[in-house]
This record gives structure tokens, C-alpha cells and sequence, in this order.
DNA sequence: CGTCGGTCTTGACGGTGTAAAGATCCCGGT
DNA sequence: ACCGGGATCTTTACACCGTCAAGACCGACG
């Protein structure tokens, strides 16, 4: 079971297909990638990825998985960075929005609710959410209390947070935004 | 060119298939709304809506603008009463909301960069968006002014705003955020 | 009354997701 | 050593989709 495709059984598709999804998602929108299209690109026939993904849900569902875990490590890189809590919170808004701009695809695609349901999320994705959850939590709780209040409105607050960069995020991957109008946005909110 | 079928000559067909797409929305994510589905609700053949619309993206365009409409409306309904500048605002937003949690495919549809690009919208369409802006920024100027400060950071909170509302909007359409977190939310952000 | 142009239908093509059946190969038990 | 079972992959088939080209129909205008 490893690398090498020895012709008929391919070693490793499950991984190929991955790659070769991932790779046609940063072209097209979520929508677009086709079964067929991946399977093309992996070099097998196109009924192949029904034994490893029951269906195209399954195999945009694995690739959303992947996604997620790239998104929230770059939130996780910039909320890692030293200074003001102010700042890393703008830091880790820009981090969220930077992801759906350079990658609004796999941006859509962790945010779809058809393919990846918030409800019932996979194994692997549910403690990528738990995670990203505390950190936003975190990082807007070490902001409150830099300001000298109280953490009562911590939940609302970070809901709304949560929205105002979630909004700036989708509407500069719709292109509804251009990319240099967030940074004054998010700074004029924090104040 | 009346309402009536005569048979073989529709006589509204633009309309029928407008409705019948809409109608469809309603049910439907746009990635699932068919052109043949809706020539076959609005009973012609499925090559009928290349004469009024070029192609499934130009229904869909269509249809979008009149979405957009609907959710203009509801907005200026909710920015038309009167009251304390903070809860105007509060009051924009949960409608922008509500749109988005009671249609959620039609918010979908609205903001669809390929369905209907932000870049050069339709002639009847971009009215509509100039209206929207100003609204917002009506609003929140009067929120500003309300407060005892400038206008200077009109601009770049008028886009903290919409990020903020929009991206709670999306959330509740997506199935992220239950409804009743966004009023907690709007609140905590008028201050 | 004829014919002309817009409206709608029919039929076809290539693409898609999915299911069923067949081919191929790896692995474990004898 | 071998051979049989099960996992993997292919082939074939079907229904649906968007789109285009050709034809049928009808209203309106000469």
C-alpha cells in the first residue's frame, strides 16, 4: 500500500484524488470541480473515486476538511505574533480575510452548507472548529479586558467579531470589496 | 403580447419563467435551479427561455436582480423608522438578516460573483446598489453624529458595518449561527 | 392574402453524477 | 506453492443537464 502505481491498482489514490481536487478548486469554484475532471487528473477512470468518497459530496466534503485546517492555521499564525491585543485582533481579522482572498474557492467551500455541513461536521473538521472557536474567544477576551471591561458581552462580541470579519472576508472573495479597504475597516472597529 | 396561451405562442413567457425560477429559488440552492426544471414548472419546452434570456446565467441574472430588489425594500422598510440613530442602525441590520435567514438562496444568488458579477451589474441593477450604499451610509452617519464624533471614518466604518452585517447574514444562511445570536450581536457592536 | 419575423418545439451533442457488472491484483490461509 | 476472497479499478449504461441547430407555428404587417 504504498507510493507506486503499478498500473492497475494505483497505490495511493485516495491522496492523489485529494491533491488533484485541491489543485482544481484553487481554479474553479466549488460548483465547477467535477468527479470526472479529478478523476481525469489522477489519471484513473471516472467511476474510481466512488470507493474511497461515496459521492462528489464526499470527495469536496474531504477537500473542505483539508481547507479548514489551512484556514485555521493561518489564523493561528497570526494570532501567534507578540503585541497589543488590539492588534492581534486586526491581525487575525486579516489573517481570516487574506485566506478568502487568495483562496476564495476553498474559502466557499469551507463556508458551503450543502457540501460541508455545519451540523453534524466530520470527525476530523470538529476540533478544527472547537479550536478556531477559543481562539477567536481568546483573542477578543485579552482585548476586552486590555480596554479595562468586563467579559459579560464576551459571547456577543465575539459573534459579532466573528460576523464583521467573516462579512469582510466573503465580500472581497465575491470581489464585492476591494482588499485595501478591510484594514481601515477592522482598525476603525476596534476602535 | 397579453397574458393569454394561445397554445403554441406563450404571450408572457419572460414573466412565467421569472416567477417559475424564482419559485424554484425558494426551494433550491442557484447551483441547483435547472433551466429545464423551470421551462418544465413554467410548461414549455426547455429550449423555450433561450429566446427571453440567453443562456441559464442570464434567468439567473435576471432573477438576482429581482432579489436584489426584495432585499433593498426590506432594508429601507427597517432604516424608514423612526428612533434613536443606534437602534436605526440595529434595526438595517437585522433586516439584512432576516432576508438572508428566510431566503437564504436568494441572498445566495444576490452575492454569486459568477452569477451575477459585481463588476459592470446589469442596467437594472446597479440603481439598486447605489441606494443600498447610501442607505448604509445615511445610517451610519446619523449613528456618528448621534454620538458627538466626526464623519472622518465614515467611509471605513460604513464598510466595518456592512462587513459585519453581511457577514452575519451569511452565517445564519449558511446554518453557523442560530438567529437569535445576531440581535445580541448588532447590539454589543452600536456599543 | 401572402410572407416575414419572432416565438416555441424537436432533436442532437457533449458533459455530469451515479449505479451495476466486470476485470485485475494483493493478501492470507492452507 | 497456490488459490480463493476481497479490495481496487474499469467498463458500460442511464438520467439529467446546458447548449445549439433546424424546423413548426403564429401574429402582424405589407
Amino acid at each position: 500500500m504504498s507510493r507506486s502505481s503499478t498500473g492497475y491498482h494505483h497505490g495511493d489514490l485516495r491522496r492523489a484524488l485529494l491533491e488533484a481536487g485541491a489543485a482544481l478548486l484553487e481554479e474553479q469554484a466549488p460548483a465547477r470541480v467535477s468527479l470526472r475532471e479529478v478523476a481525469r487528473r489522477a489519471g484513473v477512470s471516472h467511476a474510481a473515486p466512488y470507493h474511497h468518497f461515496g459521492d462528489r459530496g464526499g470527495l469536496l466534503k474531504a477537500i473542505g476538511d483539508a481547507c479548514m485546517g489551512d484556514f485555521l492555521a493561518r489564523q493561528e499564525d497570526a494570532a501567534a505574533a507578540e503585541g497589543d491585543p488590539a492588534d492581534r485582533l486586526v491581525a487575525l481579522g486579516e489573517a481570516y480575510v487574506s485566506f478568502a482572498a487568495e483562496r476564495p474557492h476553498a474559502f466557499a467551500l469551507v463556508f458551503d452548507p450543502e457540501l460541508c455541513p455545519p451540523q453534524d461536521p466530520s470527525p476530523e473538521r470538529a476540533p478544527l472548529i472547537a479550536r478556531n472557536e477559543d481562539l477567536l474567544a481568546e483573542c477578543v477576551a485579552a482585548w476586552l479586558t486590555a480596554r479595562g471591561r468586563g467579559l459579560e458581552d464576551l459571547e456577543a462580541l465575539s459573534t459579532a467579531f466573528w460576523g464583521a470579519v467573516h462579512g469582510l472576508a466573503a465580500l472581497v472573495g465575491e470581489g464585492q470589496l476591494g482588499r485595501e479597504q478591510v484594514a481601515p475597516a477592522l482598525r476603525a472597529l476596534v476602535r
